[in-house]
RNA sequence: GCCCCGGUGGCGAAAUGGUAUACGCAUCGGACUUAAAAUCCGCCGCCUUCACCGGCUUGUGGGUUCGAUUCCCACCCGGGGCACCA
């Protein structure tokens, strides 16, 4: 068979070419022929406990370890991919192919994140539904990606649209809406707190066990439907809420607050978003905030992106404080949160955020003796308060980053009296406080913090210090009066003390005290004084879950004429998309922020209204018409590569403890989860901590028995690019630049025009695309795979540069010429052992390739192979010996040449799962190692040596040589270091 | 502003306390060829020198050490993350 391809391929060929060199040509024939065997025999089919899921022989896992890796899956864009794309990609097959050969049962695939705002968009460009072109795309990528030689168990891949996927995806959301969060819970796992079916918590109303807030003494009967649904809703982990949201015109739909960057604005699209209050769901992942914090200990991740994680959950330590605010309507609490309560006799006034409900509580005039300033120039704190509201509501983040942290803010006529002290402090509302973060309320110390200095510094109030400087920092307050606040933790509490406290409490003074000593004493008596407690707080928000959007999950909940949500049983999964008139969200101007969002799904009214039995006789409901976010598939698809038709689990139990439980093999560890995970650091806080906290909801259900979804993350590096600029810095295309040097000077030219250089992303706009099809052409996938592999680390970037891909080019010719006699296509073999030099490198080479490749550096591994490769050249006939575990050793990297040389060596089976070289200890010592003595710290001679030669032996020999001696000039050396039998290093006297 | 990562030949990069520059690219020289391409062999950090010898060299300055690309301190440059979070 090979010799007919082989006479086919060499009548395409030049006629002076040798007829059975390894070329583009013969690169491609041969990689062609390899994927259709491999398609064909089933050769990376992964096996389950059970089922039909079998490995290529029929055969089930038995008691083979598994090995779970997987690639962040891709959006199929319809743009097509360009070099930089498939590294991580070629990166995890290279990882599966070598624990394929160590002999576990590894898990490869890939599936499609096909919902979503970049495939809807496409769609909207081109006119056509998203499923189709959708599908165009899943089908043109599937294509792409298969011709790279990637060993996807092809039988395992899916995509998020599918009818099966979907039904699942709508039965997690019905879970997570079916459960609460119970704090106290002690969980089998030795933890507290844990997600609970709601229906425990309506038995605890029922009993009575549990009181019902905000109906203080009724019993759970005597609520109506419509109050029993709103009590539910605020404990839900899926919930509904009217709240201020990201509402973003430009794009048309709400955005959750990791979807929002710095300055405000849609980081798809670049569109302002504004702040709205709007009834949509929610997810209530705070409620996790602590446990996705504290795992974060157990995994395997880079320290980046922990640290990243742990920033966005933000967990701070502090009190809440309640204030007495005698108001019109009778005395108001205000709650104060601060990560300093030690700092409570310095708080000289209180600030609420804009949407405080403190407010509605105002004077109708303002106060006597306040200054204008404070006023804003209105009649009364309504008035003023009103207007300051809408100001800050039509504020978006960008406008609040351009004021360059300059506050405003309006006094409202109230005073909040000190707990400790009894002083009345005048609140003020401003928008550098923020309603969504601790309690809404800060008490302000300008004393101790730049914000509130800044904002007394404006508004004329006083500023008093509680903490001075420790004495051996060299500094004291009067460094900072008058010119700055003292922010620091390391200090003494000074100016604390009252004989008698406001509150019911004893006398109490802090001054002396350390920080840390300062805030325990006065934590402690908050809590007895009743006035206060010790708290935690986060930076996390809920996560904001619906989209006004087409192509998404419905939600599998509909609304009675009451307005009521009820969840649709299981049965009735999956809720599917209806046909719309027109598909395209509703967007308006950008800049319009009273816009309202308005949901494609309402367009079609045959679909929104639907006559259903919920078990109490047919009715007539409205459907939800919001769409999850995208997250929402990527949140668990790794669980369901375990088998995606499986139609009675989201995943089966048996078979998730065994690919994916706690401890499934040696590498899994306490969390568990996916063996290894490679995708872009740009998830670091997105999809990685929505997928851990569904994942912990599910954990505490009982549907999955890993703690953390992902074990190992490894986030590859960027591959980047050169662009070029003509004089008006317009881009030119980058293939067609030339470059020139003159006198060890480096420039362009684009015909004949000189252009600049820049370096930077691989992008159509900037004209230096490079595609995996015009390496294919040029050299083929294998050799494409081995450039990728061979650039540099594989988490770090580094630019592109294809005149440097024909080295690993050169490297496989030379091993196809180490196999195949080029003119002949004969294999001629040395059969006897291989020399002793031979097999010492051989040795050396498999141990160090080895050790390489568990340390996912493939870079360093492909060195090595070539140093052996290379001896090899010089050698004649080849010995098999050396080559076939040089062969076997390529494989997970350039797996077709390999393989075809593994035929061509006589093997009948696919060296797939062939086993993996092993070395013998006898051949990595050295018969002489090379000893360097050093003056110091200067080579100034070389021995060759035995490796096991005396230390006083070599000390002796290194002494006696005449560049030693010459510069010890006849004194005897001060010191010798002697570390056998590498170094000798002398110290001259 | 705060936090994290990085800086080594002309270029991509090796080496994590012990011979700095493995491997690859480019350049240059040689073999083969009528010639070119391809292929094979060789040189290849900088300065000085015909050459040997010698000196210098891992962003800059300092420190620890017999010995530092590697550890410590300060600074410069590049990249990334967060940014009124009380």
């Amino acid at each position: 068979m090979n010799a007919n391809e082989d006479r086919d391929h060499q009548q395409t060929q030049e006629s002076d070419q040798p007829q059975f060199r390894y070329d583009a040509a013969m690169a491609q024939t041969i990689e062609e022929r390899w994927q259709q065997r491999w398609d064909k025999e089933g050769t990376f089919w992964a096996a389950n406990t059970k089922g039909d899921l079998t490995d290529a022989h029929g055969d089930h896992a038995g008691g083979r370890s598994p090995y779970f890796v997987i690639d962040m899956f891709p959006y199929p864009s319809g743009k097509g991919l360009h070099v930089g794309h498939p590294l991580g990609y070629i990166a995890t097959d290279v990882v599966s192919r070598y624990h394929r050969m160590k002999g576990e049962n590894v898990l490869h695939a890939m599936g499609y994140d096909a919902f979503g705002l970049p495939a809807e968009q496409y769609a909207v460009q081109t006119g056509q539904h998203p499923r189709v072109t959708t599908e165009q795309n899943i089908a043109n990528m599937r294509w792409q990606l298969h011709r790279l030689g990637l060993s996807f168990d092809d039988r395992r891949s899916f995509a998020t649209i599918d009818t099966d996927y979907v039904r699942w995806t709508q039965w997690i959301f019905s879970r997570i809406y079916e459960s609460w969060y119970d704090p106290d819970y002690r969980r089998s796992d030795g933890g507290t707190g844990s997600a609970r079916p709601i229906g425990e918590l309506v038995e605890a109303f029922k009993s009575g066990s549990r009181p019902i807030p905000g109906h203080p003494g009724a019993s759970w009967e005597e609520l109506d439907e419509a109050e029993r649904s709103g009590v539910l809703n605020d404990f839900r982990l899926a919930y509904i809420s009217r709240s201020p949201v990201n509402w973003c015109p430009g794009l048309g739909t709400v955005l959750a607050n990791e979807e929002v960057t710095a300055e405000g604005r849609s980081e798809r699209g670049n569109y302002p978003v504004y702040q709205r209050e709007l009834k949509q769901w929610s997810m209530r992942i705070t409620a996790y905030g602590h446990r996705l914090l504290e795992d974060l200990d157990i995994l395997d991740w880079p320290e980046k992106v922990k640290l990243m994680q742990r920033n966005w959950i933000g967990e701070s330590h502090g009190a809440s404080v309640d204030f007495t605010v005698p108001s019109p309507d009778g005395n108001q609490t205000m709650e104060v949160y601060t990560t300093r309560p030690d700092t409570l006799f310095g708080a000289t006034f209180a600030v609420v955020s804009p949407e405080h409900d403190l407010l509605q509580h105002l004077p109708k005039e303002w106060p006597e003796d306040v200054p204008e300033q404070w006023k804003g120039g209105y009649a009364n704190p309504t008035e003023g308060v009103q207007a300051y509201r809408r100001a800050a509501e039509a504020k978006t983040a960008k406008d609040r980053v351009d004021e360059g942290g300059a506050k405003t803010g309006l006094f409202t006529g109230l005073y909040a009296v000190n707990p400790i002290t009894g002083a009345k402090l005048p609140i003020f509302t401003a928008d550098y406080v923020l309603m969504d973060y601790g309690t809404g309320a800060i008490m302000a110390v300008p004393g101790g913090d730049q914000r509130d200095y800044d904002f007394a510094v404006k508004y004329g109030l006083p500023v008093v210090y509680t903490v001075s400087p420790l004495a051996d920092s060299g500094q004291t307050l009067d460094d900072y009066r008058g010119k700055a606040p003292f922010v620091s933790h390391d200090g003494i509490v000074v100016n604390s003390s009252v004989q008698a406290t406001h509150a019911a409490g004893d006398q109490l003074s802090l001054d002396g005290l350390r920080v840390d000593q300062a805030i325990e004493k006065v934590t402690a008596w908050l809590e007895s004084a009743g006035v206060g407690h010790g708290t935690v707080s986060y930076r996390l928000r809920d996560w904001l879950f619906s989209r006004q959007r087409y192509w998404g999950e419905p939600f599998p909940v509909v609304y009675d004429d009451q307005g009521l949500p009820h969840l649709l049983p299981d049965d009735q999964l999956p809720v599917a998309l209806p046909d719309v008139p027109d598909y395209s969200p509703k967007t308006f101007d950008p800049e319009d922020a009273q816009s309202s969002p308005e949901a494609p799904l309402s367009r079609n009214q045959d679909w929104v209204n639907v006559t259903l039995d919920l078990g109490d006789g047919p009715k007539v409901y409205h459907r939800d018409t919001n769409t999850m976010p995208n997250w929402a598939g990527s949140c668990w698809y790794y669980m369901r590569y375990i088998d995606p038709k499986d139609d009675r689990h989201m995943v089966d139990p048996e078979e998730y403890d065994y690919w994916l439980g706690p401890k499934h093999n040696a590498t899994a560890g306490e969390s568990g989860g996916v063996d290894l995970y490679v995708g872009g650091v740009e998830h670091a806080v997105l999809h990685l901590l929505y997928a851990r906290f569904w994942h912990k909801v599910l954990y505490d259900l009982g549907y999955v028995s890993s703690k953390e979804p992902f074990h190992k993350l490894f986030n590859q590096g960027m591959i980047q690019a050169y662009a070029y600029t003509d004089q008006r810095g317009q881009y030119v295309p980058a293939a067609e630049v030339e470059e020139h040097e003159e006198g060890g000077k480096v420039s362009y030219t684009w015909q004949g025009q000189p252009v600049n250089r820049e370096f930077g992303k691989m992008g159509k706009s900037l004209k230096n695309i490079i595609t995996p099809d015009d390496m294919y052409r040029t050299y083929g996938a294998d050799t494409f795979r081995l450039y990728e592999m061979s650039m540099g680390p594989l988490d770090e970037s580094r630019p592109w540069n294809t005149r440097n891909v024909v080295g690993g080019m050169r490297f496989l010719q030379r091993l196809w010429r180490n196999v195949v006699d080029e003119q002949t296509g004969e294999v001629v073999l040395d059969e006897g052992e291989p020399d002793q030099k031979t097999l010492k490198l051989l040795n050396t080479t498999i141990h160090d390739v080895t050790v390489e490749m568990e340390a996912m550096r493939p870079n360093t591994a492909i060195a090595r192979m070539i140093v052996l490769n290379n001896h090899l050249t010089g050698l004649n006939p080849t010995p098999r010996a050396a080559i076939e575990p040089l062969v076997l050793m390529l494989s997970p990297i350039a797996p077709h040449i390999c393989e075809e040389l593994w035929s061509r060596l006589g093997h009948k089976e696919s060296l797939a799962h062939a086993q993996w070289p092993t070395w013998d200890d006898r051949y990595l010592g050295e018969d002489t190692v090379t000893a360097v003595v050093q003056i110091k710290g200067k080579v100034r001679g070389k021995l060759q040596v035995s490796p096991d030669i005396a230390p006083d032996q070599l000390e002796a020999m290194a002494l006696a040589l005449p560049a030693v001696q010459e510069r010890l000039g006849g004194k005897e050396p001060r010191k010798v270091i002697v570390k056998a039998p590498k170094i000798v290093s002398v110290v001259p006297a």
